[in-house]
Formats: C-alpha cells, sequence, structure tokens
DNA sequence: AGGATAGCCTGCGGGC
DNA sequence: TGCCCGCAGGCTATCC
C-alpha cells in the first residue's frame, strides 16, 4: 500500500521529527525482520527451500543507529534510509509498515506487530522521545548498514530511477526491453510494477497514471510511440506530486510518521472503482488481472 | 531474458 | 454466531 507519495509523506515527518537526535539505545523485538549488510540479500531464513525462522546471527546495535546521531532521511522510490553520523538503516514499509515518531510521553503496545524501537535523546542528553518500526504483516524490514554509501551500493543501486522526476527520456530508455527476443514484450502496466524501470510506483500509481495518460495497461510495451511515453511520463509525475500533497492515499494501514491519514484516495479516478463510470466518458469502468495484480481502466479511454 | 508462479503474513468481509 | 475462503499487495526465488 504505501508507495511512493505515502513514503515521501513518512520521509518528511520522520525527518522533521528526528534530524539531530542521538540515538540512545536501539531495541530488535523481533529478530527476523532485520538483516545485516553480510546476510543474503531477501533476509535470513525467510525464503524458499532454506529453514524458516532459523536462527540469525545477532546484528551489532552500532549498526542499527545505536550511538549515531540522526542527519537526514532518505528516500529513493518505496525505500527509506535513517541516516546516522556512524551507520544507516534501510526501512522498507512493504504492505503494512509504518514507521512513527513518539514524543516522550506518549506510548505503545509494545505486543502491537512493534519490531524496533529507537531511543531517542535532544543534545542536552535528555529523553527526547522515540522512533518505531510496526507492521503487522512483517512484508517490510529494517536493514542495517555500516554508512548510507553501503546502502546505496547494496540495496538502491539496482533500483530504476525515483518516479518523483524520472524523465520521459529515462522513462523511455528503461521501458525498452533490455534486449530484443522475438515477440516477448511484457505489458506496460508490468514494466510500471518492476522497481528496475522506475522506482516507487506501485499498484495505485501505475492505473492512476496509465489511465491519465489514456494508456492501456496491457499495452506492450514495444507498442508505445514517444508521445505515449512522453504523458506517461509527464502523467506520473503529476500525480504522484498531487497524491503527496493530498497526505497519500489511505486505504486501510498507511499513516505517515505522526499517525496522520492521506485522503488521494478520494481522488482515485480508476484505482478500486471497478464497475464504477469513468469520469471521463461515462462508461462503466473495467477490471482484470494484468501483470497478475488488479487492474481497473476503461476500456474507451485507454487504448 | 523475461514471464508466470508461489510464498511470505495477517485481518477482514462475504457467504453459508 | 462462527467458520472457511478469498483477497489485499511488495518483493524474492524458482522454474519455464
Amino acid at each position: 500500500m504505501p508507495e511512493l507519495p505515502e513514503v515521501e509523506r513518512v520521509r518528511s515527518s520522520i525527518e522533521r521529527a528526528v534530524v539531530d537526535l542521538r540515538v540512545s539505545a536501539v531495541i530488535v523485538h523481533r529478530r527476523d525482520v532485520v538483516t545485516g549488510p553480510d546476510d543474503p540479500p531477501g533476509g535470513w531464513g525467510r525464503t524458499g527451500e532454506t529453514v524458516r525462522r532459523s536462527p540469525k546471527p545477532r546484528i551489532p546495535k552500532q549498526l542499527l543507529l545505536e550511538g549515531s546521531t540522526i542527519t537526514a532521511v532518505l528516500r529513493h522510490g518505496k525505500q527509506l534510509a535513517i541516516a546516522g553520523d556512524a551507520s544507516a538503516a534501510g526501512v522498507h514499509l512493504g504492505m503494512t509498515g509504518q514507521l512513527l515518531f513518539r514524543g516522550p510521553g506518549e506510548n505503545l503496545d509494545k505486543n502491537d506487530h512493534l519490531h524496533v524501537t529507537w531511543k531517542l535523546r535532544n543534545d542536552r542528553d535528555r529523553p527526547a522521545g522515540r522512533l518505531v518500526f510496526r507492521d503487522l504483516r512483517r512484508f517490510g524490514g529494517v536493514w542495517a548498514h555500516r554508512s548510507v554509501q553501503e546502502l546505496v551500493e547494496q540495496r538502491w543501486r539496482s533500483l530504476g530511477p525515483d518516479a518523483l522526476d524520472i524523465s520521459a527520456a529515462a522513462l523511455g530508455d528503461r521501458l525498452r526491453p533490455r534486449r530484443q527476443s522475438g515477440s516477448a514484450t511484457r505489458s506496460v502496466k508490468a514494466a510500471l510494477l518492476d522497481q528496475k524501470t522506475v522506482a516507487g510506483v506501485g499498484n495505485i500509481y501505475a492505473d492512476e497514471a496509465l489511465f491519465a495518460a489514456g494508456i492501456s495497461p496491457q499495452r506492450p510495451v514495444n507498442r508505445l510511440d514517444p508521445e505515449d511515453i512522453r504523458r506517461l511520463a509527464n502523467e506520473l509525475r503529476r500525480i504522484l506530486r498531487r497524491a503527496i500533497k493530498a497526505g497519500g492515499s489511505t486505504l486501510r494501514d498507511y499513516v505517515d510518521g505522526d499517525g496522520s491519514s492521506g485522503s488521494f484516495q478520494f481522488l482515485h479516478k480508476v484505482y478500486g472503482r471497478t464497475g464504477c463510470l469513468c469520469t471521463r466518458c461515462g462508461k462503466p469502468l473495467r477490471s482484470g488481472q494484468v501483470a497478475q495484480r488488479t487492474t481497473v481502466w476503461c476500456g474507451e479511454c485507454q487504448c
């Protein structure tokens, strides 16, 4: 659910609250949500044939910001990084993840899917609240790194350019199949959801951008002309910016770092509106599976 | 190489 | 009321 606009709201709200504070202690309530710099990329014991929930090595607390002063909170696509002066923590919210700031008096239930707590102190060494990572379904996680450079190298380098300021030229370049192999061309929706094409787009904003650009989600990428790509890049940037202004889309779990929900869900033109009438032509919107995801579009306005 | 698929995880709403 | 089923969805591994 959190896509680029929601993650950007989390970033700015958290950054405002925690920059210049020092992490006096970090508490990992659930070790399997944390991945260390030398762990396998998918995390430890979380995948495939490996024994699930196998014991994993303890990660030194200094790698999870303990003792660091927070210098910035960064974002690329849907990924966050809390930068400290001695280490950096990557945070991915997945479906239901939340990064929340709580002031000194404010309480949270430790048993309520709370996985990591960073205790914060100000420059006079007084308690200044805490930052917590919550995640009901645990599709998200926290990545411990020695530095922001290491985090970017290991986790962000393989991602495409950030969708918020993607140019038509960059989008066109990324959409083009890496190698021409016969007729194997994926749909534009599948390409948009692929974080290596462009970082930050999920199911909601893919559908909204394709509707705004008048392009069918099923259209193969090799049948997009330069004008289609120009419109798609423009609409993508425009919708993401409007969504950030509206505080993002809150469907169920999403709130920003202060606990505020968004209102862009009221401005969706297609997502979640199967059978409703198209705002442009008045015909009912259709839905189906595209790129293995529930997709809503207008059969009249998008081709 | 890219596409389809399964699996991770929990809560909720619909149907019976 | 209560149970079962399907669905929601970001990402990775695996197989085709």
